[in-house]
DNA sequence: ATTCTTAAAAATTTTGAGATTTTTATGTAT
DNA sequence: ATACATAAAAATCTCAAAATTTTTAAGAAT
C-alpha cells in the first residue's frame, strides 16, 4: 500500500475544502509530520499538486495555496462556460442513450441532496455528498464528449474553481437557485437542443463573473 | 546561477523538438549526467514537465515521452481551436492599437522567415527560427484577451501540439500553404470581424483533424 | 512447447543529512 | 527615526545511499 495516492489524494481535498487558507504557506516538513513520510515525499507530491494549479511554487521561497482573486475567478468561471459547452454539444452528438442515462443518474443524485439541504438548517453534514455530487454532474455532463484532452483540463478548471470558491460558512444559501439550473441544463441537453444547453450552462455559471462572488 | 532553470528549459526544447523518440523512456539518473547535477533533481525537473503533458509518469515505472496518438492530436487542434479564436476574438475587443502593432510585427517577422524557407532547398539552419517565430505569431494573438489562465492554457496544448507533430524529416512543404494562413488571420483580426477570423483560424488548424497529419 | 517459480538484475522511490538561499533579528551610521 | 550592514536563524534545495518495486533471466513442472 503506497502512502503516496492517499497523502496526494488527502492534500488535494484539504487544498479544495476551507482547510487551509488563501495564501497559506505550506511546508513540506511540517505536513510530512502528519502523514507517515519524510519532507522530500511531500515535496515532491506538491509539486504534482502544483501541476494541478492547486498549490503555487516559486524558486527558492516554497509552496502556498494560491491568493484568492476575484479576476482569477472571473477567467476560471469563462473556461469552464467555454469547455463545459462543449463539452456537452459533444455528448449531445456522441453521447446516445448511455450518456443520457449517466446524465440523469448523476442528476437524481445531486437534486436528492439539494433538496435536503434546502430543507434543513444546519446541512454541514450533507456538505462533501453535494461538493461530490455536483463534481459528479458536471464531469457527466462532459463524459462523453471524446475528447481526454478536454476532459483532464475541465478537471483542472474545476478543481481551482472549487479553491477560488472556498466556503468556510456552509449556509449555502445559493442552493434552491442551483436547483432550477441544474434542472434546467439536464432538460435542455436530455432535448438535444445545443444552443439551449448552451445558454443554460451559461446562465448557471453567470454569476461567477462579476467578481462578486461572496464568501461569507 | 541556478543550474536547474536551465535543465528545465533545455529539456522542455528537447522534448519538443524532435531529440526523443515518442515512447522513448526518460531516466533522471542517465540524463543527469549530461546536466551537472544529481538524478533527484532531474526527477523534479520530470515531475514538472509532467505537469505541462510534455511527460507521461506512472507510478513505479518512471518517464517517458508520450506516444504519438492521431487521437490525441485530433483532441489537441480541437482544443487549440476552441481556445485560440476565443482569445484571439477577446484580443480583438481588448487589445487596442498596442495589440495590433504587436501583431503586425509579430505576423512580419514570422512571414519573413517562411519566405526565406521557401525559396531554400535546405532549410535546416532556420528551422528553429520559424518554430519560435510560429509561437509568438500565435500567442501574440491571444496575448490581449486579458485571461492568463487562458494564456498558460494554451501554452500548454501548443507545446503538446507541437510535440506531437515533432518533425524529424524538416522539408516543410506545408510552409508555402502556411504563409498564406497566417497572412489571411491576420487581416481578418486587424479588420475586427470576430467570425471571420475564428474562420480563419480553424481553417488554418483543420488539416490536423483529420488524425492523418503526416510525419514524414 | 508452454506455463509457473524462483532468483538476479535493474530501475524507481524514499530518506535524512549537508549545502545553499532567504528571512529575520541585531547593531551601527547617517 | 530611518537606512544600511552584519550575523543568526529558518527555510529551501541538492545529493547519494538505502529500501522498495518492477523487470528480466533461468530453471522446473506440466
Amino acid at each position: 500500500m503506497p502512502p503516496e495516492i492517499d497523502v496526494y489524494h488527502d492534500l488535494e481535498k484539504r487544498l479544495i475544502t476551507a482547510e487551509f487558507q488563501h495564501g497559506s504557506k505550506l511546508r513540506a516538513e511540517i505536513l510530512s509530520d502528519g502523514y507517515g513520510c519524510s519532507a522530500s515525499t511531500v515535496r515532491e507530491i506538491l509539486f504534482r499538486l502544483s501541476a494541478e494549479g492547486l498549490v503555487n511554487f516559486q524558486e527558492q521561497r516554497g509552496f502556498r495555496v494560491p491568493d484568492m482573486a476575484p479576476n482569477k475567478m472571473i477567467e476560471l468561471t469563462h473556461l469552464r462556460i467555454l469547455l463545459e459547452s462543449e463539452g456537452t454539444v459533444l455528448s449531445i452528438r456522441k453521447g446516445g442513450v448511455a450518456w443520457e442515462a449517466r446524465l440523469t443518474a448523476a442528476h437524481y443524485k445531486l437534486s436528492h441532496i439539494e433538496k435536503r439541504i434546502h430543507a434543513q438548517n444546519d446541512p454541514s453534514d450533507l456538505i462533501d455528498i453535494w461538493f461530490s455530487s455536483e463534481k459528479e454532474f458536471h464531469q457527466t455532463l462532459i463524459s462523453a464528449c471524446g475528447s481526454d484532452t478536454l476532459k483532464q483540463m475541465h478537471g483542472r478548471i474545476y478543481a481551482q474553481f472549487r479553491q477560488q470558491l472556498m466556503v468556510a460558512d456552509r449556509r449555502f444559501d445559493f442552493i434552491s437557485e442551483n436547483i432550477q439550473h441544474h434542472a434546467s441544463i439536464l432538460d435542455a441537453a436530455m432535448s438535444g437542443d445545443e444552443e439551449l444547453t448552451r445558454d443554460r450552462i451559461h446562465i448557471h455559471l453567470a454569476r461567477h463573473l462579476t467578481g462578486m462572488t461572496l464568501v461569507s
